[in-house]
RNA sequence: GCGCCCGUAGCUCAGUGGAUAGAGCAGCCGCCUUCUAAGCGGCUGGUCGCAGGUUCGAUUCCUGCCGGGCGCGCCA
């Protein structure tokens, strides 16, 4: 088996050690030590050669609450075991301070294959609940994940947070949670004065469109353009103070406008707080049918919190959690402002109760002292800060959704900020703040002409546009397919299949690594199909699937309650059975750590022994001419099929049959 | 300067205080009449940044240093 076979990585079985302790603790020597079955499954780990034993009780910790040596006890506990016969432990020896246990492979096998056909029934991977635990029950989790800024392009970097995200979401919903996902998106701020000033400067004709009332005052003008406009605009007024002053000014319209509108606390800014709050929202519109289009590629849906129509401002649905479960939401920050008027209510809390202060004209929080950089609330000219509309946020979704968690997946830049916030919230006297958890992960880097690597941005035009990353992808995996699978790239699925392996490459690329690292983005390595990719996945899968169909046409329907396990005797096989064993425990631990390269790491793995396996029965086939063993062998195949099928679609995913 | 993240094979990265630290890519050598070769096998490749400390045991925990990244009041 090579090197692998030393590979102790997700080979722990997780799945089968509550059943091992507990054979191990009904032993009257294990009893007589007071060794019960948490104890001893805590304990349980992976030998490093499989020679040694499919796993080990490491004696240290037993042996110091006993006050024995820890390879006394282990060879006390190998003597007295002779005697018993269990049904998953075979024999165990004791070797220095551990106790090396081999294990009934046949009944573990049945064991694993049976835990996995009876939470796998049907066709939709979304039905396939082995890895899910009720550990989340009753509990809810919002977690704000893409948010991406209005006027802007989606670029690679808003993959990250997306897809981190959106995988978390499902995978602690396979936890039992009830998640919202929300979108935060960017649309309030100083940046849409600059963007206005900038549209009424270079654009005049907008301003008389959205004076006489035209709610689509920018016509058919496009992102891109309004990106440039932004950045044009930006860059003049570095140069210039009174272009600064204009942006400023024209977003205090907005403000007012707004704040007016919903009966709030100031007064209202006239016909110019009404022309910017048109142009705002044809803004917004704009970006949010170019958002739509992106997230349809990843395969997620999003429903548009009301924001300005306070007429119709409620619950979108009479069945929430299913609701949630499919979409997520998009709740712009200007409901906090808008819709709600949360903001100012909050200034005027921290303000009244003295966590708040005036300092050189603004109103701050000194969350970690004088010496540290405050929390912002309102700006010197009288603006809410986004920091405020954090708070706002916060405290609108614990209050409406009655959260147990609130995590934010932002990139790590933002730490300090998100330390801040959450500081605040704790001063301001809500103690939930607890449960507030920055999922912060790595910046998106770009090699620039020197060699060095750096920071990518929208601003200076080194950002990869993410519709050209997923339009790239995709054209490989078409060209793939055309050389490697000609007649099928002829048939009318050719394009959704290219479609799914080329995005799912794109994002199994995201996210195969730790969410903390940064990422250098480097083209050949993202359309890299082979290795530890998306693609190859996907491949192992439909291979998978193939052997099924197979296996259907030569036997029939198989009947894996009459497949033998006893048959399944390769150590190809074995190892593959160790890690279905593990799949639960990696899902389980990817939701604790917020971290969706454990299923993926989880998965890599089992492909790569799938793979294996498939070319160790090259001679026989695994579906051959002996009915039985090919019977075995679809066992394992089926359950190949539905882990791998559902690890994916925890990670967003999705699956093809043929590729 | 202060704070946070990172440092493991040529490159990109896994690694839950435990036995002899692993993969992918790149390089070299092999393997397609069969259920898909987007694959499989083999070889080459390591002072786990450095120095202390805690521990029976440290790549893993703590401290200091070095190197890289990010942040540090009116962008979000």
């Amino acid at each position: 088996m090579g090197d692998r076979a030393g590979d102790t990585q997700g080979r722990n079985m997780e799945l089968l050690k509550p059943a091992i302790a507990a054979e191990l603790a009904a032993l009257s020597t294990f009893a007589a030590l007071g060794l019960v079955a948490e104890k001893i499954a805590e304990n349980l780990a992976k030998p490093p050669k499989p020679e040694m034993g499919d796993l080990a009780l490491g004696c240290f910790k037993l042996a110091r609450d006993l006050n024995l040596k820890p390879p006394e006890l282990a060879s006390r506990l190998a003597s007295a075991f002779a005697a018993a016969t269990g049904a998953l432990v075979l024999h165990v020896s004791a070797a220095g301070p551990y106790l090396n246990l081999r294990l009934n492979h046949q009944a573990a096998i049945s064991h694993t294959l049976h835990a996995i056909e009876t939470t796998t029934g049907g066709d939709n991977p979304e039905h396939w609940r082995f890895g899910n635990s009720e550990e989340g029950d009753g509990k809810t989790l919002v977690i704000d994940l893409s948010s991406p800024n209005i006027a802007k392009p989606l670029a690679v970097h808003h993959l990250r947070s997306t897809m981190i995200g959106y995988s978390i979401k499902r995978i602690r919903e396979a936890q039992g949670w009830r998640v919202v996902g929300v979108n935060h998106l960017g649309d309030w701020g100083t940046g849409f004065g600059k963007l206005i000033a900038g549209l009424k400067k270079y654009f005049p004709d907008v301003e008389k469109r959205a004076r006489a009332g035209d709610p689509q005052p920018l016509g058919d003008m496009s992102v891109a353009t309004l990106n440039q406009t932004y950045a044009r605009f930006n860059a003049e007024s570095k140069e210039n103070e009174d272009l600064a002053e204009a942006g400023r000014h024209e977003f205090s319209l907005l403000e007012q406008h707004i704040e007016a509108l919903i009966g709030g606390t100031r007064a209202g800014a006239g016909q110019d707080g009404e022309a910017n709050f048109r142009i705002w929202e044809h803004t917004r519109s704009i970006s949010l049918a170019e958002f739509e289009r992106m997230y349809a590629h990843l395969g997620l849906s999003f429903h548009l919190w009301p924001v300005v129509d306070l007429q119709h401002a409620r619950v979108l649905t009479a069945e929430p959690d299913v609701f949630y479960r499919d979409h997520c939401l998009y709740v712009g920050e200007s409901y906090y402002v808008a819709a709600e008027d949360l903001c100012r209510r909050i200034i005027a809390d921290a303000v009244d109760s003295k966590v708040a202060e005036e300092s050189e004209g603004a109103i701050v929080i000194y969350t970690h002292g004088k010496d540290k950089p405050p929390l912002m609330l309102v700006k010197n000219d009288g603006a809410t800060s986004y920091h405020v509309r954090d708070l706002a946020a916060a405290i609108y979704r614990h209050r409406h959704w009655h959260a147990h968690e609130l995590a934010y997946v932002v990139g790590g830049e933002q730490k300090w900020h998100f330390e801040q916030l959450f500081k605040s919230l704790e001063l301001l006297g809500h103690d939930w703040a607890k449960g507030c958890l920055h999922v912060e992960f790595g910046l998106m880097m770009f090699q620039q002409a020197d060699g060095k690597w750096a920071k990518t941005s929208t601003r200076r035009g080194t950002a990869i546009m993410l519709e050209d990353l997923l339009d790239e992808a995709v054209k490989s995996v078409r060209e793939i397919m055309a050389s490697k699978n000609p007649e099928l790239s002829q048939t009318p699925e050719a394009e959704r299949i290219a479609h799914a392996v080329g995005v799912g490459a794109v994002v199994f690329n995201d996210l195969k690594n730790g969410r903390r690292n940064n990422v250098k983005f480097d083209w050949d390595a993202v359309l890299d199909f082979e290795g530890e990719s998306g693609p190859y996945m996907q491949y192992q899968f439909v291979r998978m699937g193939s052997v099924l169909e197979k296996y259907r046409e030569k036997f029939g329907e198989p009947s894996f309650a009459s497949g033998e396990a006893k048959l399944l005797a390769l150590p190809e096989e074995w190892l593959l059975v160790q890690l279905l064993a593990d799949f639960p425990a990696a899902v389980a631990r990817a939701s604790r750590e917020l971290e969706p390269s454990i299923v993926a790491r989880a998965l890599i793995d089992l492909a790569s022994a799938t793979s294996t396996w498939w070319s160790a029965t090259k001679d026989t086939r695994i579906v051959g001419e002996d009915a039985e063993l090919s019977l075995a062998r679809v066992r394992l195949v089926n359950a190949i099929r539905k882990v791998l099928g559902r690890g994916l679609s925890l990670l967003g995913i999705s699956l093809v049959e043929r590729m």
